[in-house]
DNA sequence: TTATCTTTGTGAACGATTTCACAAGCCGGG
DNA sequence: CCCGGCTTGTGAAATCGTTCACAAAGATAA
């Protein structure tokens, strides 16, 4: 009855793995539907713009989810996604830079659908002190490592100038949590016990801009 | 003297190839320094995360840029990169969707820095029609394929809801546009001439849910 | 119950990417 | 000019990720 869990879990999963479960949830969201309540590979595959073996080898990965014949639960392959990737509970996320970015993603109703609650708001600019965000009070990043503690983050939302994330990062990472969202373009050194993910929007319009100099120099053939 | 470049770039280079050339171009321009202006492959991949073996091997894929015994000439190398990616010229950038977030993207210094031109707003809230972006007058979503020709837009930025993305895509791919940068999560069709890059920051986020998770599951052993 | 149809889970084959290891080439010093 | 030290460029080997192909097993119908 219970999957092969425990051993299962000593391989490490690459990134690509992960990103492509995060997508099967969202589609697994999507299609949480009454006309029927399973899915089989072949059609998630085909939602996910990948193969079907794609999906049964990324989900054999962490057990068996399937039947024979039949095809996935919708409703209970979407909760065993949510626990693989960590979301069936929440997470207390600070937001670390009280700018035009950072209020947008403050705004984003993604973040709290999937568990993640942003339960501090910081800046340096004495300006935006004391104004509130919703029910969140912007503080003072003077206060970083006390706020970080008191309000127990795990995970920092970076969205700090260049020149302010060396600084920052090192006083996250010293007040102990252990992921990090960077938005600033520029490389976070930190332990390895801390996860960092970049978001460098430059860089996704440089390998637009590589695409499509690539298609025009090299036409189809 | 000249690099063997045609034939080099008949092969297909990988994402993640043009990721890392992308970020070798970032650390040059922030090494950009007097004292030296070489730059060792090993020094090169210190600060990139990555080995010397892989940067030479990603460099070789598109010529000889480099002198043994010495490295590569910084600025040499970044006019190289530059080359490469498509980023020695300017690119005229449309951004579809005058929300928040596509007022911190219209901000974001990076682009323009890179050579990307954001030359058009658009937006479906008449209250927002006729408001100026700087230079920039945000126009009807509904005059798009009169504005992405006449303006001769390259590339699109979407930033517009969830349920506005299918029909919208469709509309700019129709228009001509090869290259997408998408915010929306959500999976876009395009034709294979279309290039898209998805920008999801919830997945990014759920990333790290899973990394974080991992650790605290399978303690370091 | 049995036959047939469907779809999973998974070794094995394949393909792609990364790392290794070293010959070739450049620099500086004597 | 030649030598020793350094660093590139690149085949070969190793690793990692994807696809194939099929046995196993549940579903359905008669």
């Amino acid at each position: 009855m219970e999957a092969p869990r425990a051993g299962a879990l000593a391989r490490r999963i690459s990134e690509t793995t992960v990103r492509r479960l995060s997508l099967y949830l969202r589609i697994l969201d999507e299609v949480e539907r009454a006309d029927t309540d399973t899915i089989s590979s072949e059609e998630l595959a085909e939602r996910a713009a990948t193969t079907a073996a794609q999906v049964r080898k990324d989900l054999s990965l962490f057990g068996s989810f399937g039947k024979r014949g039949l095809g996935y639960s919708v409703l209970q392959l979407a909760a065993e996604l949510r626990e693989i990737l960590g979301l069936d509970r929440s997470w207390r996320v600070a937001l670390v830079g009280a700018g035009r970015l950072g209020s947008a993603l403050f705004e984003y109703p993604g973040f709290r659908r999937r568990g993640f609650e942003i339960v501090a708001v910081l800046d340096a600019d004495p300006e935006k002190l004391g104004t509130r965000w919703g029910e969140v009070p912007v503080q003072d990043i003077g206060r970083l490592e006390e706020v970080l503690r008191g309000e127990r983050v795990d995970i920092v939302i970076l969205v700090v100038p260049a020149e302010a994330v060396l600084d920052v990062s090192a006083r996250v990472v010293a007040a102990g949590v252990k992921g990090i969202l960077n938005f600033a373009p520029m490389q976070l050194r930190v332990p390895p016990d801390v996860a960092v993910k970049d978001v460098n929007m430059a860089m996704e319009l440089e390998a637009l801009s590589f695409a499509l100099s690539q298609t025009s120099r090299a036409p189809t053939g």
